[in-house]
DNA sequence: AATGAATGAGAGTTCATTCAT
DNA sequence: GATGAATGAACTCTCATTCAT
């Protein structure tokens, strides 16, 4: 029933829906976001919707999925330029924090994917975990992390990061869900976290990927 | 306009439910859980729901911080006996995977919470992580680990926890939501999620939370 | 999720739509015939329909069935007074033609159901057909009628009763749909259509049937 | 708003309307045949759909005044050959049930006409049946039929033809509408109800229209 | 001639909640 | 204390039709 559209025109309306959704659906979550709000904001009728969309579910799944390929990229482009393992994992979640500040979607929209497309939930999460996988392996492999089951890390590491979001990106430095005024939390380069947390959690992931050859908390210790 | 119940047959009522919400809640989530459906499985007119409760919200509330207090007393059970605070850790976390394999209503209901009832959700993870920071502090006041941030920590925590949960406890050991045929998560004294996941976690969080001496619970000791 | 009143109010609610269903199922035919204005009609809201029909079809078919125990009543009722099969025929017709008068609903109704639902409509024709077919058995082993076909037979008459009503009944002596001013067609121990369309129509029932005694088309025959 | 073809192309374009049309309203009936199916079976755009056809109640007319044309094209073909009346309404008969089988629209698209469009409908019928009394007035002047009113039988015999037609020929021979394995029943030459039916239904009417002296199509004659 | 884009009205259906009994 | 009846607003989705290209 759905198509792509084949004129330009209808290009620029699908768009524009997508647009319009992915803004309600952070701001209301799935069941609360009405096609007709969607449609409203974007500024077309109702039935304009199902021109480009088999239903509302439909539109989320690919919501999802395209946000999921948003945020690996950001992630990517943040970790490229790190010199070292440790360095690309920080960037990386800067990188992450950066995109939940400016995209609160990810957040609403994913956490409620559980309930209404729970395989566009797993395929989500599974494939951030798999940047995290590869990039671990090849970490191991140059000796640059302990020796440790990667799989299990990069879960852990997904963890640390979507908790560690949720408290000071999207609740705000006081935790209240309040907002608080920081400074721009989106301005390239910085992280929109709080830069002691950011050193903080970094420090909990170093020590946990363990240092190969001679580890610091242990030995050379006092 | 709800109210306690004034006498031995109301308050059976009233946890009939709350019982059969539980049961409907982790099955369909807040918005596919209809008051019907609830006072059905209940076996109750569906006007005598709102003898007990104020509205739909009203019991999603009251649910979740019944589910938080409950799984709070597990971790804690599970915890007590501990010698350190590494095993204190493992203790607590193994209790936590048998709380959500025993009661998916926890991580449906809970993950949900964030659209319908965000103070909710809040005031779920900081009472967890309350916990943890207590734990944490404690620990690193007797010297158990090291010289961290436990705040930080406490959270990362949280999230490890979480991810690992829905990644091997929800989803089945092959992570594909079907299920795979593990023995009995639910046996008492074994964790829900396979042992060496556990191993590798708990080997990951030791790291991360640093050892000032030396590492007590492997071989290396002695 | 449709039930049976429990109560008196609830018996007089459900039937209040049920007459109401008739009525406008009966005007506009079935695609027209929205729940909405079936419950303007019956002067109840348009979620209390769902306390007492799973859906639309579900009353539709409800109604076809109705309607089905009507007609066969009431040319049951008509025939039970015959001396003979030929009378009976007579007055079964009479009576169905007096029924359809006075329900147009069974017409436009039962035309519909081919679409909508035909397993209504083959049982609602089966069942006429059937009593035909008994009734003509019960002649043919008293010596009233020929030997033929009953089955056949039956729905030969089962299709000129329906076509006569069409054409008599429905569409007026002028057969112009328009009404015509006829004399009440609804007196009973009348018949709505014609009285000398019915004598025509008997004779050539009365043919077909075939004389028991002096059958001129077979051996008797010189 | 609608024009007849000025082309060649444009032509050929309406015929494919046209054709899909029928299949459509065949399988779906009026109400749930959509333009956008009828057009997407043709192949054409949505927007040429109006090129040709006012609406889509002009178009179902029209498609009922071509069946209309086209049965009656059929049976007379089939009667055309036949030595006498009686042999003549077989054969029309047999034509009018092939037909039929062939052409499954002609039931459901007519019968719902009764709602859709009652002028066609009763447009449909009368041609039908005017085609039928000038055939009965021309064998009762002949003295091949008894002294009955042709119209009346007329009407009656369309009933026949009808509801045998439903019964032997869309619900096929076992009457369950599931169609049961008959021989080819397009077969020409062969009607498309088993022979019998066909014959106990002649002898039906044989015997209704009545014979003035004896009758002329079995072995007792000559 | 042909068509994809667009739309708003309206469809059937669900549901949290109120109320009389 | 308990409950069935009742409701109207809101939902997702469909469709005949118009129009610019």
């Amino acid at each position: 029933m759905s198509a792509q559209p084949r004129t330009a025109r209808g290009v620029e309306t699908r768009s524009r829906i997508l647009r319009a959704a992915e803004d309600v659906f952070a701001e209301l979550g799935y069941t609360e976001a009405s096609v007709s709000r969607i449609t409203d904001r974007a500024g077309v009728g109702q039935g304009t919707f199902y021109l480009y969309f088999d239903s509302k579910l439909d539109l989320f799944n690919e919501l999802v999925e395209d946000l999921n390929r948003r945020v690996r990229h950001a992630m990517a482009e943040g970790a490229a330029s790190a010199p070292d393992r440790i360095s690309a994992e920080r960037e990386g979640f800067a990188a992450f924090f950066r995109f939940t500040a400016e995209h609160p979607a990810l957040y609403r929209v994913v956490r409620e994917a559980e309930l209404v497309s729970p395989e566009a939930l797993r395929l989500h999460y599974t494939r951030i975990v798999e940047g995290y996988i590869e990039g671990l392996d090849q970490a191991h492999g140059a000796g640059e992390i302990g020796d440790i089951d990667t799989t299990v890390a990069a879960w852990a590491l997904m963890g640390i990061g979507e908790m560690i979001g949720m408290r000071w990106v999207l609740w705000g430095s006081n935790g209240t869900g309040e907002g608080g005024g920081d400074a721009d939390p989106t301005a390239s380069g910085t992280s929109a976290v709080p830069e002691h947390v950011l050193d903080e959690m970094m420090r909990f992931i170093g020590g946990a990927l363990g240092r190969p050859a001679a580890e610091p908390t242990k030995e050379e210790e006092s």
